[in-house]
DNA sequence: AGCACGCCGACT
DNA sequence: GTCGGCGTGCTC
C-alpha cells in the first residue's frame, strides 16, 4: 500500500500539498513534524506534517519528500486545531498561520549556492563581462550565494547570468538546506586532570612562577571554582584574572587548562529565590472571590478595575493556584507594556517558572522558550508574554490572563493571519478547559457588552490601592484661553500654573501629545504649497531634531528643505504639533528643569524604552513628554501632574472607535498621576470641552460612555452589535481598483443588500504606491458567520478569475478592529 | 508568495 | 539586434 502526507507549507496557498512516504517513514510521521520537501522548480521548504493517508492522489504524482527534520511533533495536536480555527475564522490559509505561529528558525530555507564546475578547461574569452566577474570570484571562494552575486555584479535579477553560466559549464548549482538553530554553547574551562595532585599542582606553580599572567589566571581559577563550587566559564574567568583570551589559549595549549563546553539556555532567570505573594487587601480579596465563583460558571471573567487598583496582585493569586495544580499558565500582555517592572515583579513571586516571549526575542530565543513550553518543563510554567504566544505548544492549560484586554494591539493587522490575540485565548482557553482572564480599567466595548449579555462573568474592582483618590481631571478650554490671549505656544496659563506648582514641590510631570515628530505640515506661507509624500497621499511630517521630512506611513525620509518647493520662497510655516515641538516648548518655558521625549522615534533600540523608564524613576527627568506609549501600564511613583496637550485630535478620528478609544486612553493617561498617597491631576486641553466623552472622562464615567457609545454602534450597526469583515483592494493604478472594487462590492451587495459599505477610499488614498479601496460587510449576529465567509470566498473566488483584476491585492480582515 | 516563461519597449 | 520590464500561470 503506498504512503502518503498532507503538509503544511509556509505559502499564502490555500490547499495542503500531498507527497509520497515510504512504508517506514509513514509509521515513524506523526502531525506536527517538520519535514523538508521539494516544491516547484527547485527550492526546497518546510513543511509540517498535517495527516498521514494512504489516499493516493488522482490528478498528479506526488513527490517523495526529501528529509525528516524531527524525531518528535513539535507542534501538538491542540495547536493544529488552534491552527485550523485561526486560518477558518480570520480567513487565511494554514500556511498563513504556520509563518505567524513557528518561530523563525525552526522554518529552514535552501538557498541555492554556486561552485566551480569540476570541468577545468573553460575558455574564458567565451564569458561575456558579468558572467566572468563571477567566474573570477570563484577562483578566490569555493561557493557564492544569489546575494553575493548580485552585489558582485550590483543588480538585482542575477539568475540569467547563472544560466549562461551553467550552459557554458562554468558553474554548478545546488540547494543547501540549513538548520537556522544552533544550541548556544558556552565555553568553560577547568583544571587539566594531569595537576590533580597536589605535588603534581606545586610543580605546575613553580613552573608558572615565571610567567606571572598565567599564574594568575590559574590562581583565579582556584579562588572562582572553590567560591561557587560549579563549572567556571572562560568569560568569567578572564573578566575577573584580567587576562586576556591569548593568556587562557597558551594555558589551553599548554594542556595545564582545559576547555570544554556546555549548552546553555539563552533566556535565564537570574534572580533572587521567589518571595510570597503580596496579602489583598479587601477589596481585592472580594474580587478574587468573585471571580473564582464567577468562573465556576463561566469560561471566560471580564475583571473591570480602575487604574491602580491593585489587579496584577490578584492574577498573582490565581497563577499560584493554578501552577500548584501543575497547569500551564499564560499571561497575554500588548506588547508595549511588557517592560522589565513587570516581568522583575513576576519573577519575584514565581522565580524561574516564569518565562517571556515577544517579537524583541531573537528567533533563538524563542524556539528555546517553545522548546520549554512542549516538554511542559518546569521553566516555562508562566508564559508572560505579547499577542504571538497564543501559538506556543501548550499541552495542559489551566488559566490564560489577557491584561489590558481593550488593548488594540492584541489585534494582528499586517500580514495574514490578521487575529485577535485576546478572542482567539478564548478559543485556546475553551480548547484546554483553561479560565480565561480578562482585566482593564477601561474595557473594550465588545467585551464589557459580553459580560453584560451573560456571555461573560464580570467582576468590578472600584477603588485603589490605599484608597488613593482618582486623580482630579480638570478641562482647560483652550478656544478661550487664545481668545484672551492667555496661551504661551500650545501651553495655556492653567497647565503652567500646575506645572510651575507641581515641579517647585519636587514632583514630575507627563505630557501627551498623540503624534510624534515636530510638526505634520510644512506649509508655504507666499503659495500655500506643502511637501508631500512621494508615494503616499499624505503631508511629510517635519523632524527638527535631524533636519528632515518624514513619511509616517512608507518611511520616505528628505532633508529639510530650505525653501518652497514650488515657488522658492523661504518663508515656510508649520502647522499642527508633534511631541517634539511641545519638547522644544518645555525647553523655553522650564529652562530649569530636565525634560525628555518618549516616542516611537527615541525608543528604537532594544533598551531605548527602558533607559528612559528608569531615568523618570530615578527622577532624573522632571518632565516627560510622550505620544501613547506613556499609558501602558507603569506605576510611577513621583508624577502628580498630566497634561493632555490636545484632546481634538483623537475625538476626530475618521474611525466608529475614535470616541471609545480616546476615552480609553485619556484615562489610561490620566492613571499616571497620583498614584502614592497624593492625589493626583490632570489637565486635558481642548477646544470643545462640553464634549460627551470629554465629561465623562473627567468624571471617570465608564457606564455613561459605555451606554451612549452602544446606542451608536446599534443606531450604525456597529460591532459589537454587528460584526464585520473589512475587505481591502490595493493596486498600482488607480483606474483598475475603482472597477476591482465596485465589481466586488456588486457582487457583494447581490447576496447582503444594504450590509455592503463601499468603495470608499480610505482617509489616504495611496501608500507606498498602492491606491486603496474598502469594502465593508456588516454582519447582524442572526446571520451565520461561517455561511458568510463561505459567500464571500466564492465571491473572491469569482473576481480572481478575472483577468484584468487578478493583479489587485485583496486583503480580507475579519474583526478589523 | 516565489519563480519561470513569454511577450514587448529601450538601448548599445 | 539583446536586455530587462512585468503580466500569467503553477506549485503536490
Amino acid at each position: 500500500m503506498p504512503h502518503f502526507i498532507d503538509v503544511i507549507i509556509p505559502v499564502p496557498l490555500q490547499k495542503l500539498f500531498t507527497y509520497s512516504v515510504t512504508e517506514a517513514e509513514s509509521q515513524f510521521l506523526k502531525p506536527g513534524m517538520r519535514v523538508a520537501v521539494p516544491f516547484g522548480k527547485s527550492k526546497i521548504y518546510t513543511g509540517i506534517v498535517f495527516k498521514v493517508h494512504n489516499n493516493e492522489p488522482t490528478a498528479y504524482e506526488a513527490k517523495d519528500i526529501q528529509q525528516i527534520l524531527d524525531e518528535a511533533p513539535i507542534v501538538n495536536p491542540p495547536q493544529l486545531k488552534l491552527w485550523e480555527w485561526i486560518a477558518s475564522y480570520y480567513m487565511c490559509t494554514l500556511g498563513d498561520v504556520m509563518r505567524a505561529a513557528l518561530p523563525n528558525a525552526f522554518i529552514l530555507e535552501s538557498e541555492t549556492v554556486v561552485t566551480k564546475s569540476k570541468l577545468k578547461t573553460i575558455d574564458e574569452s567565451n564569458l561575456k563581462d558579468d558572467e566572468f566577474l563571477v567566474y573570477e570570484a570563484l577562483q578566490h571562494q569555493s561557493s557564492l550565494k544569489i546575494h553575493d552575486i548580485s552585489n558582485i555584479l550590483d543588480k538585482k535579477n542575477v539568475l540569467p547570468v547563472i544560466k549562461r553560466l551553467i550552459e557554458k559549464n562554468a558553474v554548478s548549482v545546488e540547494e543547501e538546506v540549513y538548520e537556522k538553530y544552533r544550541p548556544k554553547l558556552v565555553r568553560f574551562v577547568k583544571l587539566h586532570n594531569n595537576y590533580a595532585s597536589e605535588s603534581a599542582l606545586q610543580n605546575l606553580l613553580e613552573e608558572l612562577s615565571r610567567a606571572p599572567k598565567q599564574s594568575e589566571v590559574v590562581l583565579t581559577l582556584f579562588s572562582i571554582s572553590a567560591k561557587t563550587k560549579k563549572p567556571v566559564k572562560v568569560s568569567d574567568l578572564s573578566e575577573q584574572s584580567g587576562g586576556s583570551s591569548a593568556i587562557i589559549k597558551t594555558l589551553i595549549d599548554k594542556g595545564i587548562l582545559e576547555e570544554y563546553h556546555i549548552q546553555m539556555d539563552r533566556v535565564q532567570f537570574e534572580g533572587e529565590e521567589a518571595e510570597a505573594s503580596k496579602k489583598l487587601n479587601e477589596y481585592q480579596e472580594t474580587a478574587l472571590t468573585e471571580i473564582k465563583s464567577a468562573f465556576q460558571n463561566q469560561q471566560v471573567t471580564l475583571l473591570h478595575g480602575v487604574t491602580s487598583s491593585g489587579k496584577t496582585e490578584i492574577y498573582v493569586k490565581l497563577i499560584e493556584a493554578v501552577i500548584a495544580k501543575g497547569r500551564q499558565v499564560l499571561y497575554l500582555l500588548p506588547e508595549i507594556a511588557l517592560t522589565a517592572q513587570l516581568i522583575n515583579r513576576l519573577q519575584d513571586y514565581f522565580g524561574e517558572k516564569v518565562s517571556v516571549f515577544h517579537s524583541k526575542y531573537s528567533s533563538h530565543e524563542r524556539v528555546e522558550v517553545w522548546n520549554n513550553v512542549l516538554q511542559n518543563s518546569a521553566k516555562a510554567q508562566i508564559i508572560l508574554g505579547a499577542r504571538s504566544s497564543i501559538f506556543l505548544p501548550f499541552s495542559d492549560l489551566g488559566l490564560i490572563v489577557v491584561d489590558e484586554e481593550h488593548e488594540q494591539s492584541f489585534k494582528q493587522f499586517d500580514p495574514a493571519p490578521r487575529y485577535q490575540a485576546r478572542d482567539t485565548a478564548v478559543v485556546l482557553g475553551y480548547m484546554h478547559k483553561a479560565n480565561v482572564l480578562m482585566g482593564s480599567a477601561t474595557p473594550s466595548l465588545e467585551s464589557y457588552f459580553n459580560a453584560k449579555q451573560n456571555k461573560y462573568g464580570f467582576v468590578e474592582l472600584k477603588y485603589r490601592h490605599n484608597d488613593v483618590l482618582m486623580p482630579d481631571i480638570e478641562l482647560v478650554d483652550i478656544k478661550e484661553k487664545r481668545k484672551k490671549k492667555r496661551m504661551k505656544g500650545h501651553f495655556s496659563d492653567r497647565l503652567m500654573e500646575e506645572m510651575t506648582e507641581t515641579l517647585e514641590a519636587g514632583q514630575q510631570v507627563i505630557l501627551f501629545q498623540n503624534r510624534r515628530g515636530f510638526s505634520p505640515i510644512v506649509e508655504c506661507n507666499t503659495c500655500g504649497h506643502s511637501p508631500q509624500c512621494p508615494n503616499c497621499d499624505v503631508s511629510l511630517t517635519y523632524h527638527q531634531y535631524r533636519s528632515q521630512l518624514r513619511c509616517h506611513y512608507c518611511g520616505y525620509v528628505m532633508a529639510m528643505i530650505k525653501g518652497c518647493t514650488a515657488c522658492g520662497s523661504p518663508e515656510l510655516d508649520s502647522k499642527g504639533f508633534g511631541t517634539e515641538q511641545i519638547e522644544e516648548e518645555v525647553k523655553v518655558l522650564f529652562p530649569n528643569h530636565k525634560v525628555a521625549r518618549m516616542d516611537l522615534d527615541t525608543t528604537r533600540g532594544k533598551y531605548g524604552y527602558e533607559k528612559i523608564i528608569t531615568a523618570l524613576e530615578q527622577q532624573e527627568i522632571d518632565i516627560l513628554v510622550g505620544t501613547q506609549m506613556l499609558t501602558k501600564g507603569l506605576d510611577f511613583r513621583n508624577v502628580r501632574l498630566v497634561g493632555i496637550m490636545n484632546a481634538d485630535n483623537m475625538l476626530n478620528f475618521p474611525d466608529f472607535r475614535a470616541h471609545e478609544r480616546s476615552f480609553q486612553l485619556m484615562l489610561q493617561v490620566s492613571g499616571r498621576a497620583g498614584r502614592t498617597q497624593e492625589r493626583g491631576k490632570v489637565l486635558i486641553q481642548t477646544y470643545n470641552p462640553h464634549h460627551n466623552i470629554l465629561q465623562q472622562v473627567s468624571t471617570n464615567n465608564y457606564i455613561d460612555m459605555f451606554n451612549e457609545q452602544m446606542n451608536d454602534r446599534y443606531n450604525f450597526k456597529y460591532p459589537p452589535v454587528y460584526k464585520q469583515i473589512k475587505i481591502t483592494l490595493k493596486h498600482k493604478d488607480y483606474n483598475r481598483v475603482e472597477t476591482a472594487s465596485i465589481w466586488y462590492a456588486k457582487s457583494l451587495r447581490q447576496l447582503f443588500g444594504d450590509h455592503v459599505l463601499g468603495p470608499e477610499s480610505p482617509p489616504i488614498a495611496r501608500i507606498r504606491n498602492q491606491f486603496h479601496k474598502n469594502i465593508l460587510v456588516k454582519i447582524p449576529k442572526k446571520q451565520s458567520l461561517s455561511k458568510t465567509k463561505e459567500a464571500i470566498i466564492k465571491v473572491n473566488n469569482s473576481f480572481q478569475s478575472i483577468k484584468d483584476f487578478r493583479s489587485v491585492r485583496v486583503i480580507l480582515n475579519v474583526d478589523n478592529f
